[in-house]
DNA sequence: CATGAATGAGGATTCATTCAT
DNA sequence: CATGAATGAATCCTCATTCAT
């Protein structure tokens, strides 16, 4: 399993991106097309260009090197542009990284939903959700356990922001939610807390995994199994 | 709960701990100890001392500020000695800050063995570790959090030194193994995989619960339930 | 003679020369002078001006104090930039050290080249030759004592730069080559050998003559005619 | 030629009596034989065992890695000695090396005097010198390249020692100024600067020579011939 | 005379951020 | 909107020296 592998597959088309300096160049119409919105002014297109560059740059080096080893130069200078234009885009690091961050939570979810049709039996429900948080784990190599950083060890105060951990956990919260009337799971589980325990669980469990350069099919029917019994009604 | 919570309660009854066990020390002078525990001459004595106040303040300040927000002179000024006496005793921050982490896996392994005979059946074991655990983080709150901070996130290099996840997986671990023996575990379980998964359900659940402020019987509970379910023959 | 005096009378003579001079600079960024000499654009002009500062400074603390007596922020102080700013220039001190050696290395060899006809009889030859580098010490006193700093005294491991003793022992060695060629010098001459004796005979006579206070025109001639007899065929 | 070798030869000897430990438990009147004085008392035995053990592990530390990565620290470790014995022996660090120093001095002294009668012509005394000179640099690699460091480099203000460039500088002012009484040498030399010359040649000859790995005898001969022609009448 | 733990001024260097162009 | 030179507070760490034992 792949959770904090340190390549990159999916990587590559954004650094492509990042690489082709002629692409801001081309006629305005069709990116904004892209965008699917109104067709952008010159400005508009290229500050969203920069943004997205930024973007590729951030996550590269956030998972390449961790948070504190990525200085905001790195990024702009990954992404082609000024290091002043970093922030234009962000207000500071620690944005830059809570933004590649929700990137992050936000691929995974929708990744999750065009894979899987999670609708099923809390079984299937379950082997299904590992399922696609393997298979993107292993299509974004240590994104999910760069995007999992515990907040406290990079901020002291309350950022204010919603951390993947919470997002993830509360998904699963409502799941098990969902199982728990339809009589799939045990009624006597506290959902929200299941859902952080199950969180932290393949947190570290992926972590462990990849170390150990595991079998990605045996951990994720190992976990099912270990999930459904604790959950199943 | 009380896993990640930074003020300090019990701080004085814990150094004291701190202080009566410190005999054990990894400081070569002590070695002396070792041979008979004569009454020490006076410079290793010194030393010792010195090394004593440095690693309750690093816990203090590690647990209380974090990693980061830790300075190496915080922590000697704190312990009230001075800058260079810090780098005597440690080769630099992460040195000292696993120094921090290896201690406090020490004092939960110690505290486990001394108040709860993990010999039982697999529910009353289960149920005793988490109690022992959260009872050794009410009396030393913050410890596990900060003892449990990924180390990738301050390092980048492998330190080589075991981290306290670890530890406690294998802990784990070797108690799902005897179960396992003992038939009251599910036999197809992977119990290093599974000691991984307890320890980071726990550590992230530990957080939550302390974050949401939650009762900590019902936590215990709560978790005890899944877990015993999960495990279970 | 002035080779190693520690005051500055012809400072400001001597800045001008390397503002002057700078524009065949070695930041990458100046390559645009090498293109037209176009009148450059605000950026790499405030970063040229900067590095000229920093170098003049650096200059004036490396004679007067020495290398390690001087420390980085000295020299940004008294150029007048933040202490970041040197690090933008140099690698590090020694980096910087080595520029101001390179610099006085070549600010001697065009002084040379201006200054004296280096084409004439082995006799005419050395006493100009000598002249030149008496003359330079006076007007840039201490600089020639500093720039021939023994590396070694500095830095453990090769830096892999030319240092100026290296430099002005070739000079000496191609000179006395041609003479052994046009038969003015002994044909059994060791150029390159007699090359670093001849620079090492110049750096401690000069260190000498300074301390004494010994007659410029004593000096030159004497040495003069001591090299003219050790190299004439 | 070996003047600024890293290796030892000699160095073995000094060394083993450092590294034996039982030596200080000898009777004490052999050591004080050995010293030519009167029998001593434990107390300033065990004192000059400490200086000899401190003057070796110095030397060899010095040689191999220069003044400033040299630690008083380390020269006590390696001399087998508490840290604070040797501030028992030398005032600070530079009087350490200025000890070193004038010993190597003292070393070369007696050994040129010793090996080679410095009584004959001018020719025959150059060559003479310059071998044992040579000679000594082979015994004691490192050595006088380490001894000469400039002490500019090292201390700003004047120690009021004398150096060994200068003591050495002497020596040849005072076999210049015989020779020129003798008739030998030519008339108008300022005996002193030339000796000046003579040991900045030999000094920088030297470490080229060593640095090209010269062979030893061509160097001597080449350097005698072209002192010869210099000073003779 | 010997020790080695303790010291803290001092040093080199970094890096998140700003701002003039 | 973009740039990249400039910044300087902040950081980690060293090392010559002292002094209680």
């Amino acid at each position: 399993m792949t959770m904090e592998e340190t390549g990159s597959r999916t990587r590559e088309a954004a650094e492509a991106a990042v690489l082709d300096e002629k692409e801001r160049d081309e006629a305005p119409s069709a990116k904004a097309a892209e965008a699917g919105s109104a067709p952008m002014t010159g400005a508009s297109r290229r500050k969203l260009e920069s943004r997205r560059k930024l973007m590729a740059a951030a996550r590269k080096l956030f998972v390449e090197r961790g948070y504190h080893e990525t200085r905001p130069q790195d990024i702009s200078k990954a992404a082609g542009v000024g290091h002043g234009t970093f922030y234009l885009h962000f207000e500071d690091k620690l944005d830059c990284f809570l933004a590649f961050t929700e990137e992050a939570a936000d691929e995974l979810h929708e990744f999750v939903e065009q894979h899987h049709a999670v609708a099923g039996s809390l079984e299937e429900g379950i082997h299904e959700l590992l399922t696609a948080v393997f298979e993107y784990s292993d299509e974004n190599p240590g994104v999910l356990g760069a995007a999992l950083t515990d907040i406290s060890v990079l901020s002291t105060g309350d950022t204010g922001r919603k951390m993947p951990v919470d997002r993830w956990a509360e998904v699963w919260a409502e799941l098990l939610e969902k199982w728990k009337e339809e009589g799939e799971a045990a009624s006597d589980l506290d959902a929200r807390m299941a859902g952080y325990l199950i969180v932290g669980a393949i947190k570290q469990g992926g972590a462990y995994g990849y170390r150990r350069r595991l079998d990605r099919k045996r951990m994720i029917d190992g976990m099912t199994k270990l999930f459904v019994r604790a959950l199943k009604k």
